[in-house]
DNA sequence: CAATACATGATATGAAATAACATGACAAGT
DNA sequence: ACTTGTCATGTTATTTCATATCATGTATTG
């Protein structure tokens, strides 16, 4: 069995935001500016975690790191837990690729560059995940942060819900 | 080996809010709250889940369902995870529980009775959890999910980052 | 070219979660 | 009382997610 998390409705344009677009663009471009901050900033963009990103800008989805796993074994790379999850842990760190915690698996930044704490909207039904941007420590619990004398180093903001296509179908 | 998260600062009174406070009174009032209301909307209270309540309450932190589960087995009840999970998922569903989605772990709800979206302050060097309010649908989440047609239904909002008193042994 | 950082490969294991099936406890309907 | 249905629990096995550790390789860079 492989691992893919669910049937998923395999289209060929998928959603960024929930919306088609021209896919392979949006992959070049995206891969076109992570290159760039890598060469900026002197990090290595390995073959294994080149092909990690690529397969995640392609899917355009959360993606379990076992899934990666056996696109990579596909490919020729390692196939051992430690290969895929070291190249996420890379893309992570340098803001290329986000971890869904509700769903444990990885997406694509939709935003690489621009510095940001992302906000995710995940749809229950077909995985489908959308970034968008949050300022949570600008709101109520920013206050609440302040108030309990807590320091705010990250923030994990994710919504789960029913995306325009499935609540369409439903 | 027990599988308790890490070592823990094992204090006689927790941190709420990561406040000193009397912590027996804080235990029993949850606790009486939450009976009182299972026994108003008909839940079944079952020992395994009033236990696994106890514990949490009684930490006053975030806790694995192996630690979890090692803690029933010293009492006596089942011991396989399944006993745990579904203790957990009674709790949970009825939000007298929540889940920490960062470090897959559980605390007991701060404030039973109230219907309210979470969202939480974790210290990432001693674990310990802070429940407060939040709005993120209010937000510029909630504009953005409009915009995209994205029905929220659920959130999950956690920031990490440096408790207190972590803060000022730093 | 040697020293050193960093990246990968491979083995093993730990930790979190669920599937599937059997048993028990109890209330409602006949 | 007995059967049926529902819900909770127990148990086994397996799947999925994640990391520790050690050995090996490959770039820089001094």
């Amino acid at each position: 069995m492989t691992s893919d998390a669910r049937p998923a409705p395999v289209k060929d344009s998928a959603p960024v935001g929930f919306q088609e677009h021209d896919h392979q663009t949006c992959v070049e471009t995206a891969l076109a500016s992570v290159e760039a901050r890598c060469s900026t900033e002197g990090l290595r963009l390995t073959p294994v975690r080149r092909k990690v990103l690529e397969m995640l800008l392609q899917e355009h989805r959360a993606l379990g790191a076992y899934a990666i796993l056996d696109r990579l074994r596909a490919e020729g790379f390692g196939s051992q837990p430690p290969v895929a999850y070291r190249a996420l842990d890379f893309l992570v760190q340098n803001g290329f690729v986000h971890k869904i915690e509700r769903l444990n698996a990885f997406v694509a930044c939709s935003h690489p560059g621009q510095s940001h704490s992302p906000a995710f909207m995940i749809c229950r039904k077909c995985d489908a995940v959308a970034e968008a941007q949050s300022a949570p420590a600008k709101g109520v619990l920013g206050a609440a942060a302040r108030a309990a004398g807590f320091e705010i180093e990250r923030t994990v903001v994710e919504a789960e819900g029913l995306c325009p296509d499935c609540t369409e179908k439903a």
